[in-house]
DNA sequence: CTGAAAGCGCTTACAG
DNA sequence: CTGAAAGCGCTTACAG
C-alpha cells in the first residue's frame, strides 16, 4: 500500500470517493459506521481512507448536524493550582465522552471574562463550565450568553442567572476546621482573609462564626482579618492578628494561600505555625502537604469536582428543559501539624 | 430597543438580513469591518446583530475561508504545577492573538497520546503545541499528524519528527546545580531520579558528569540512582543512596517532585536537607518555595516557556515553509536552603 | 445497497 | 455601495 505524498491540501471526502469509486454519501455513510454499506465496499473505502490519509472534519459536520462537540471551561487562572486540579478534571471527563476542551482564563477580571465568553461562544460550545470572575454580574452574563448555551457556574455563586450550579460546602468546611481548633483547646480564633463581597468567603465566615456560637464563644470583631486572596498580602497583613491583647491564638484562614502568607508572616515575627500558633487552610492545594509545617486543611478535592462539573453539564446537554440545580460537594478536613495544639495551651510539650 | 425572546434556535446572518432589511452579504461585510459598506446602512446592521443576539459562527466562517483560529495544546497532564503554569503561558499568549486553546492530557500515555491526537486533529487547529508522553515514537507521530499541521514540540526532543522544537537548557541546568554542590565543597555529589530513557534525564546527567569531571571528580556508579519522576517512588529509593560508603554528601535530582520525595526519605531516616545533606531540584514548581526546608532548584519559568511556545507555533503559521528550528530556553539557579552546607563539611556550624 | 441533491452558516469574487 | 450565486466539507432524507 502506497502512502500519498505530504499533501499541503485538505483532503476531503470527494477524494477519497473518487478514489475508491462511491459516492460522497457512501463514504460519509462508511465514516459514520452505518449499516446500510455492503461490506466490500466499506473494505474498499477505508482503504482509501487510510491511504490518502483522510482526516475528518468534525466541523463541517457539527455544521451540518447543527450539533457541537466542545466545552468551554472557564476559570481564573490555570497558575492557580486549585483551579489546574479542577481543570485537569473536567478535561479527563470530558475527553472520555467524546468532548473537546476549549480552554479560556479570565485572571479574575470582569473585563476579561467577557472577552474569553465571546470569543469561546462563537466557536460553538455545546456547553460552558464557569468559575465567575470576582464580581461577575449574573444578569449580565445571562444576556452576554444568551438562552442557547448551557452553563454550569462553579465555585462562586452567581444570582439572576438560573443556571446549574456546583457548589463547595463552605459552610460545613469552615465548620469543620473551626470545631477542629475548638477541639485542640482554643477560644479565640480568628477569621484571616479573603473579602467579604465574595460568597465564598461570607459562607465559610458563617460556618466559623457558627460553629463558634454553638462552643459559647462570642466571636470579637478584631479577630475577623481581610486581605486580598495571595500569599503575598495574607503575610503582610499578619501584623493586624495582633494588633490588641488578647490575641488568638488560632486562625482559620480564607484559603490555603492565606494560610500559607500567615504562616510566612509568623516565621517573619519569630513564631510558628503548630507550634505557638495554630493555623487551618482551605483547599488542600498541593503546596499544604509539603510546606514547612504541613498545613491542616479543608480538603475539597478539586480534580473529583472537576469530573462532577463535567458530568453536570453533559447531563444538562442531554436535558436542556429540566429546572436549574444547585449541587453541593461536601468537603472533608485534613489534619496536619500546622494546627498542632500551641506551647501555651499544652503543658505537656517543652518549650 | 427590544430584546429578543430566548430564541432556542440559532441566529443567522439571513436572520439579521432579513431583520434589516439587506442581503446576507452585507450583513457579513459590516461584521468584518468593510470599508464597503454606507454609513447608515452598517448602523442599521449593527443595530439589528444587537438586537436579535447575533452570535457569529467562528466554525462555519473558517470552513469557507479555509482557516482557523484554534491551537490543540496536548501536555501530559495539568495536575503537574509545571505543565498548569506552561498551560497557562500558552493560552495568555494565544488568547491574546485571537486563537482559542483546544486542550488535551496525555497522563504520559503513548496510547492516550495518540487518541488525543486523533480527536483533535478532527477539530482541525491551526497547529499543535505537544510535550511528548514519555516513549513517544517521532516517526509515528508524523505519520499520524500528517503534514497539514504544524507541530512545535516542548521539553522532551522527539528525533525524526522533523518539527519545531522549544528545549530546556538541561544540560546547563544541571551543571549550574552540580556547580553549586561543588562549590559549597561537597565532592561526592549523587544524581537522583529520573530513567535514563528519557531525553531530558539524559541531558541533565551529561551536565552532572561533566561538571564533576571538570572540577576532577570522577563519578562513581553508584551515585547514579534511579526511579520513577513522582515523590512517591523517589522517598521509596532513598535507600538507595546510603548502601555504600562513603556515601553521597548531596544530591542534584532530575526533578523537583523527585526532590521533595528525597527530602521526605531523609526526614524518614532522621536527617534533614539543607542540614545534613544538601538536595537541589529541577524546575522551580510552586512547592519548591514553601518545602521545609525550602528547595534550591533550577527555574525554568514554565509560565514563560508557555507564552515563548505560543509565539513560535504562531511564527511558523505565518511561514509554514521555513525549515524546522530549535530553540534553546535557557534556565538559572534559585538558591534556598536546602543546598546550605551541611554540618559535616561546615565546623562553623554548631551541630 | 448506492447516488443525486439540498442545506448547515458563512465569505467572496463578480455584476450592477 | 449592494445583491445573486457559488462553494467550504460534511450529512441525510429521498429515489432507485
Amino acid at each position: 500500500m502506497s502512502i500519498a505524498p505530504p499533501a499541503r491540501r485538505r483532503i476531503t471526502l470527494s477524494d477519497v470517493a473518487r478514489g475508491s469509486g462511491v459516492s460522497r454519501a457512501t463514504v460519509s455513510l462508511v465514516l459514520r459506521g452505518s449499516p446500510l454499506v455492503h461490506g466490500d465496499t466499506r473494505a474498499r473505502v477505508e482503504t482509501e481512507l487510510k491511504r490518502q490519509g483522510y482526516v475528518y472534519h468534525r466541523g463541517a459536520a457539527n455544521l451540518r448536524r447543527n450539533v457541537s462537540t466542545s466545552v468551554a471551561l472557564v476559570i481564573n487562572d490555570l497558575s492557580n493550582p486549585f483551579f489546574a486540579e479542577f481543570a485537569s478534571g473536567v478535561d479527563e471527563a470530558l475527553a472520555g465522552s467524546g468532548y473537546v476542551t476549549l480552554l479560556g482564563s479570565t485572571g479574575e477580571s470582569v473585563e476579561r471574562q467577557r472577552a474569553v465568553l465571546t470569543s469561546l461562544l462563537e466557536h460553538d460550545p455545546a456547553g460552558i463550565i464557569l468559575s465567575p470572575a470576582e464580581g461577575s454580574d449574573g444578569a449580565q452574563l445571562r444576556t452576554l450568553v444568551g438562552a442557547r448555551t448551557p452553563v454550569l457556574v462553579f465555585n462562586r455563586e452567581l444570582p439572576d442567572a438560573c443556571w446549574d450550579f456546583l457548589a463547595l460546602d463552605n459552610v460545613s468546611g469552615a465548620k469543620l476546621a473551626t470545631g477542629h481548633l475548638l477541639q485542640r483547646g482554643h477560644r479565640r480564633i480568628a477569621f484571616f482573609g479573603g473579602h467579604r463581597d465574595s460568597s465564598s468567603c461570607r459562607q465559610r465566615r458563617e460556618g466559623y462564626r457558627h460553629a463558634l456560637t454553638e462552643a459559647g464563644v462570642t466571636p470579637e470583631p478584631q479577630w475577623l482579618v481581610e486581605c486580598a486572596p495571595t500569599r503575598l498580602e495574607a503575610a503582610r497583613q499578619v501584623g493586624a492578628l495582633f494588633v490588641r491583647d488578647p490575641a488568638p491564638t488560632a486562625a482559620v484562614c480564607y484559603n490555603d494561600a492565606v494560610a500559607l502568607g500567615l504562616m510566612a508572616g509568623l516565621a517573619a515575627r519569630g513564631r510558628r505555625a503548630g507550634d505557638d500558633f495554630a493555623v487551618v487552610g482551605f483547599d488542600d492545594i498541593p503546596e499544604a502537604s509539603v510546606s514547612a509545617p504541613p498545613l491542616t486543611t479543608i480538603a475539597v478535592d478539586p480534580r473529583a469536582r472537576g469530573r462532577q462539573a463535567a458530568e453536570l453539564i453533559l447531563q444538562r446537554l442531554r436535558d436542556p428543559d429540566a429546572p436549574a440545580r444547585t449541587t453541593v460537594a461536601s468537603v472533608h478536613l485534613q489534619p496536619r501539624a500546622s494546627s498542632d495544639a500551641p506551647r501555651a495551651l499544652d503543658p505537656g510539650v517543652s518549650p
